[in-house]
DNA sequence: CCAAAAGTGTTATAACTACACCCATGA
DNA sequence: TCATGGGTGTAGTTATAACACTTTTGG
């Protein structure tokens, strides 16, 4: 049947329609982790567990209007890095109705998604695991251990594993990780975030030069302060890697 | 608002619902250039224009069955590269309703896709823009100049664009080349279809110890028959890299 | 002067590229 | 034996990694 076959016989009350809702991954480094912000549901189905946040989708919003407005009311959305991740839509991933969900993930410095868990309290900062080092196959149930017993509603675990995957695999040629630090960082800061994220450690001088001479960042004159010992230079993003232009 | 606070006030027939389409990029190297598939509108909106082939998510189908039913239907199915590619949601994207398609990339030898355009008039093989060398920006218009004037309906340029550029991007770190290939080739054929992707002629050694070194593929033993000259030794895909198990 | 962390030079290893060359085949 | 394309060796260049080293600061 052709669209416009099926539009022509299409009652949009004839039967149950399809839902569309936005699912949103919101990470940040906590202490040398990578961590998620998941919600306590208060309601059936899988009441008590936890869940990431999300929200259906509007009908005059666009898909990425719908993230923006369900991850960032929360969290001051200056600089953050937004984007699309993968679409769930197995027809019993939700029991009460037929739901595809547009799953985002967003980044953000420690201190946003830290403020935002302690002011919320059915949220929770969930350390992932990142030491799955190299195994192939599905990643699932990214959660840690200490964790495991928060078993996630849906098919959120599945959803988490994928946001993890896109982020280590994409660390290496797009420039990310600075959004998961303040605007101005020192390189161990940034040494600290990727090794938080690929699970090992990485050797000083190696880190140091492949950030510079990729050209993502810049030096800003500025040192730390208040550091014990010897203080460290502050970098920034170049302005013009700030905003998600490109479309993957 | 949380999702249950809306589902209890939620009457599916209340207004207009989201219907939830799959829209196929199917791709093949034909005559060493990356071509897609398209079809010819014969009813409005779009009509006379091209689009993807696609169709609607039934209500007991996931995405991926959905997907596979609609773009492998007219295709025998045998070793066939298929993968979520991104999901455009825009509210005005289909004047009719609000239609939410999560679009698929596939991958094909070229006498399927060749039998396939020949089979059924409606469609069409159109080559494809590989020449924007690192062009930063949206992926658009991927179409052909000579095909330019064939506008494509609603937003499937875009969704083009967006295929294209996941090719060339996975094609250096992902076994996916080979599916554009029968199963059997010679190294030369497979050079053909790298050059078709990313636009640009390889140097031959570096690209053979490459394509070696990797260790996707293995040799058969065979050697091309009817060559004019010296014929070259066939390989195949490792079984190993067949079945599509990387979920992203 | 010491401890601790910042930052840099120096070398070795691996990867990639370019170029030239040899090989096998049909006419 | 010649033309044509398949296939391979060698060397130069570049990127990456490892290690040791120097520098700067507060105490």
């Amino acid at each position: 049947m052709t669209d416009d076959q099926f539009l022509e016989t299409y009652d949009p009350a004839a039967f149950a329609p399809f839902a569309v809702t936005v699912d949103l991954v919101l990470l940040a480094i906590v202490e040398g982790r990578l961590c998620a912000v998941l919600q306590r549901r208060d309601a059936a189905p899988g009441q008590g567990r936890f869940a990431l946040p999300g929200g259906f989708v509007g009908p005059e919003e666009s898909l990425d209007e719908a993230a923006r407005r369900i991850g960032l009311a929360k969290v001051k959305l200056d600089r953050v890095w937004l984007e699309q991740l993968y679409t769930f839509g197995d027809p019993d991933r939700d029991p009460r109705m037929r739901i595809v969900t547009v799953a985002y993930y967003a980044l953000f410095p420690a201190e946003r998604l830290i403020a935002l868990a302690q002011a919320q309290d059915d949220l929770v900062l969930a350390p992932l695991r990142t030491d799955w080092e190299g195994e192939k196959g599905a990643p699932v149930a990214a959660l840690d251990e200490n964790e495991a017993e928060r078993a996630l509603a849906f098919d959120h675990a599945q959803i988490l594993g994928t946001a993890v995957a896109r982020l280590r695999g994409k660390l290496d040629y797009a420039p990310i990780a600075f959004f998961l630090l303040p605007r101005e960082f020192a390189l161990r800061e940034l040494q600290d975030v990727h090794e938080a994220i690929v699970g090992r450690t990485l050797t000083k001088p190696a880190f140091r030069r492949r950030m510079l001479d990729q050209g993502w960042i810049e030096a800003t004159g500025k040192f730390e302060t208040g550091s014990a010992y010897r203080p460290a230079e502050l970098y920034r993003l170049k302005p013009e890697f700030l905003n998600p232009q490109e479309g993957e």
